[in-house]
DNA sequence: CTGAAAGCGCTTACAG
DNA sequence: CTGAAAGCGCTTACAG
């Protein structure tokens, strides 16, 4: 049977108040010797504490939630098999290990199991995967009953961290990338409406056309979701502009790689007669051919900035000072775009 | 400030006792009038019963470990990057809330890590998400100190629960399906030594060969590791085979996306001078061109059978009648395999 | 069907 | 620097 503070008091001679006193490091409260003695018999006793008891009188647990949005329309199985998602899971889960943190993940489709899962187990602090999460989670956020942080918020609750990408950037860079080439007939791709997210990447795609004295033209936005699918309709339709578009910027790689299939279903060669660029720079960049060029948000340093902070404001009590960060992109070069010159 | 069962009681004019034997379905202990009398209380005041103290008390947390392991000398980064991991992680967590459980991930390096989770949270049980985990854990597998599920292992510990696929028939499929197609010349790429689960696949691969009374040439296995540098080099060592090797077949699609890459830029055209098969059928195969035949193992059905396995276990505690599957594989058919007739 | 008592393994708040 | 007491919010085991 597992040991426990008693035992190992009642073998150390002291009481539980000492022994608890060792363990969680209020050396101030404890003298060297004692101190060592009480380890010793931790150690060779291979004591290990029970974290529900502890979370019971604490009531704090040291765990915090990963939260994985799921509305019932979406399709729960596409959602997730997702490089996006593990390797955030991944990076914050690591983080949180090094800080003395539990990882509990778990998806939820109403906002009453958030509540539910935050009192049952007086988590922490939570993070949210997706940033969807705002619309059924409005309420929440708006009240925010623990730390929380969250990614791609365009809202910027109050009380709320928020790390973000430049997304303006984004297709800033991308579009001055095929400007540079030569491009003056550039496509974008994106469902943008009511999409904050994607607009702020059409305004990049605006001012780097602008910044170009290139005019804006409404016909060459299509609005399909950056998806494959989406993809693949944007390709056929831009390919049908018959020669006028020479290059397509996209805010998804899968979007991206859905383009090359759809043009060249319609006969177009890539990166000949038509250029594209990515948006994410997924290991699938590799695998298309031509490879593809992308826009890059290092999703790792987002995932660790967001717990940092997170965990900054849980251990000070003091929400952060600069709670809402905006991380920088950078374009990857590979080799669909072709220069004009 | 949170309700607690003593509150409800009060409210009800129960003992905590009752309330406790309400929330906890024991009906046949409460009278029909009763249970509904303080269900609307607990609605009421909108009652959450915190788990920690449940935990403490029973001795069980309903918490499942999902284990991640990671060796020290892997890049810990790459590892996660993977859509298997997510769409694992995403279908066991899912099953397991269907359930009344609770998923922590937990990555974990040394094996002294594990029984600590295991204490310190009274875990229910662990779910290993990495067959490689059980080098690094051999000695907690022999002993099973809690119900434990893993996949694709290839030692069948005893009670320990162990969802496989077919590897064997995963390689002899895809090396029949080039043999179907005129296919005679065919090139295996794996380190499989030391390795049983590519060892039963290149077993599968030599069983394929054998039934056609194609002889089994040593110079065809080429022992790279199955990833997209090994691919790389693995598609420029056959390419230098001049035309003697007609096919590939592989055991990961990254693998075969490396291959194409190699075999490419040492002048060889795929399909036509190359075909190749992947394993998996990674969202990717649609990416690549050709579009990636490939041998599919249903990864969301593999992690919904271990967790209910071990959901089973914890249930009955008894260990289940069947407890190590195979599960069968099938092959996806693309475009990466020309006919030779 | 209902409940009073004891206890799970810790920490908090206080006294010395 | 050390410790005795009380309590966190539940469940178990028992009595009625």
């Amino acid at each position: 049977m597992n040991m426990t503070l008693k035992d190992i008091a009642e073998k150390a001679g002291v009481s539980m108040m000492t022994v608890s006193n060792v363990i969680n490091g209020k050396h101030n409260r404890v003298s060297a010797q004692t101190i060592e003695k009480v380890n010793q018999i931790i150690k060779e006793c291979d004591y290990v504490p029970n974290l529900s008891a502890r979370s019971l009188t604490s009531k704090t647990s040291n765990i915090i939630g990963i939260i994985i949005s799921v509305t019932k329309q979406e399709n729960e199985e596409s959602y997730l098999e997702n490089p996006y998602v593990s390797t955030m899971i991944g990076a914050i889960e690591r983080e949180l290990r090094y800080n003395g943190y539990y990882t509990m993940v778990r998806s939820v489709t109403q906002k009453e199991d958030l509540n539910l899962l935050l009192r049952n187990w007086n988590v922490n602090g939570i993070i949210f995967l997706y940033p969807d999460s705002d619309n059924l989670f409005h309420d929440f956020l708006s009240a925010a009953p623990c730390p929380i942080a969250i990614f791609d918020n365009y809202k910027n609750y109050d009380g709320v961290i928020n790390v973000c990408s430049d997304d303006d950037k984004g297709l800033y860079l991308s579009t001055k990338y095929a400007i540079n080439h030569g491009h003056s007939n550039i496509a974008f791709v994106a469902d943008y409406e009511g999409n904050p997210l994607l607009t702020e990447r059409l305004n990049g795609y605006k001012r780097a056309l602008e910044e170009n004295n290139i005019p804006f033209r409404p016909e060459y936005v299509f609005s399909h979701s950056p998806n494959y699918e989406g993809g693949i309709a944007a390709g056929k339709k831009i390919a049908s502009f018959s020669g006028a578009i020479t290059a397509v910027v996209t805010t998804a790689d899968i979007c991206a790689a859905g383009i090359i299939e759809g043009a060249r279903l319609s006969g177009l060669r890539i990166p000949i007669d038509l250029s594209v660029v990515g948006y994410d720079n997924l290991q699938l960049c590799q695998f298309t051919s031509p490879k593809l060029t992308s826009v890059s948000q290092n999703v790792r340093q987002k995932a660790l900035l967001a717990t940092r902070l997170l965990l900054e404001q849980i251990r000070t009590g003091e929400f952060p000072a600069s709670p809402h960060v905006v991380m920088d992109v950078e374009i990857v070069e590979r080799q669909s775009v072709i220069s004009l010159f």
